[in-house]
DNA sequence: ATAGTCAGTTCCTTTTTGGAACCTGTTAAG
DNA sequence: CTTAACAGGTTCCAAAAAGGAACTGACTAT
């Protein structure tokens, strides 16, 4: 499968993935996330090539992730800001950032901490359950097929091999 | 930046990105996640080529997210199955889906639901505060450097532009 | 004896990335 | 008035990664 066919996937983790999921753009929204919004800003930062930098700024815009806005006329200059789409992948970031922070730390400990600010602690994500509240992790969770999938998407869920 | 410098990072988004942030490596995941573990179910299922398939399960295996088990002798045969550290992985992925639910889906809606086995409902994740339990957006957390790295890291959150 | 299964490896071509230099419109310095 | 700096790119080429197909090796089933 080649990367431009990902979007078509019956499956919103690649459909996410064909916006988000190369080596680059997960970092560049990283930096975003921070108050990053100028090209030089993102290149001298990232230590990525220009022209990579150019290309994945441009697909986030595309689709719709980062939006141009001018803050200079004569000439134009534009930097790149978090549109409410971006914005909602800080929950993606946020559980980047908690499982490097749990599993890829130094002995010198997280390098960035998160403040919340209604609260005023030092915080980490937790993922719950929309209708409960309630943690959940991998195994609280069961996965079905779609209602309008069920004749295209047999195949989403795999069968269990026989001895699972 | 090569990307195997990637994870000497100070940045726990970058280090976590070392390990899972390549076109593969989040879809192969998903499908564990999904209960898939042996090689030819990665390769029909993805359309992923063999060579890459090999590589990023062997990479995954390194870095301790997946264990290979045996599950039969004469000839070997081993399974890829998810480690502590790789289920960890399930809100990020989490996180993903629901991002793809709520802006990459087409006229049939969601491919997958998700059912929350203790409560029973169709869920989406909510990601909240571990110290007050509230929801909490990009905009609710302010970030810090933390206590060890004030020598090392003064450039981890940028000065914003005079305009900002 | 032949075909099939599983988990790869090898070989070759195409695509993507890294790295450096160059370009364009403008302001600032000497 | 000439030169330099700045911001945000584009162009060019070499190196690395990915795609695609065929091959391997240790078995099992027909």
């Amino acid at each position: 499968m080649r990367w431009e066919e990902l979007d078509q996937e019956p499956c919103s983790v690649a459909r996410a993935l064909a916006v988000v999921g190369d080596r680059w753009t997960l970092i560049i929204l990283r930096d975003c996330f921070l108050g990053v919004r100028r090209f030089d800003q993102f290149e001298s930062r990232l230590g990525i090539t220009r022209h990579v930098l150019t290309d994945r700024l441009k697909k986030l815009v595309e689709n719709d992730v980062l939006t141009k806005v001018p803050y200079q006329e004569k000439p134009l200059r534009e930097e790149y800001r978090l549109t409410e789409k971006g914005l909602a992948l800080h929950p993606v970031i946020m559980a980047l950032v908690h499982w490097g922070n749990t599993y890829m730390t130094d002995e010198r400990g997280v390098p960035l901490i998160h403040i919340h600010k209604s609260c005023g602690h030092r915080m980490s994500p937790v993922t719950t359950c929309s209708e409960c509240g309630e943690e959940i992790t991998a195994r609280d969770i069961r996965v079905e097929v779609g209602p309008n999938w069920e004749r295209t998407a047999r195949d989403l869920i795999p069968k269990r091999a026989p001895n699972q």
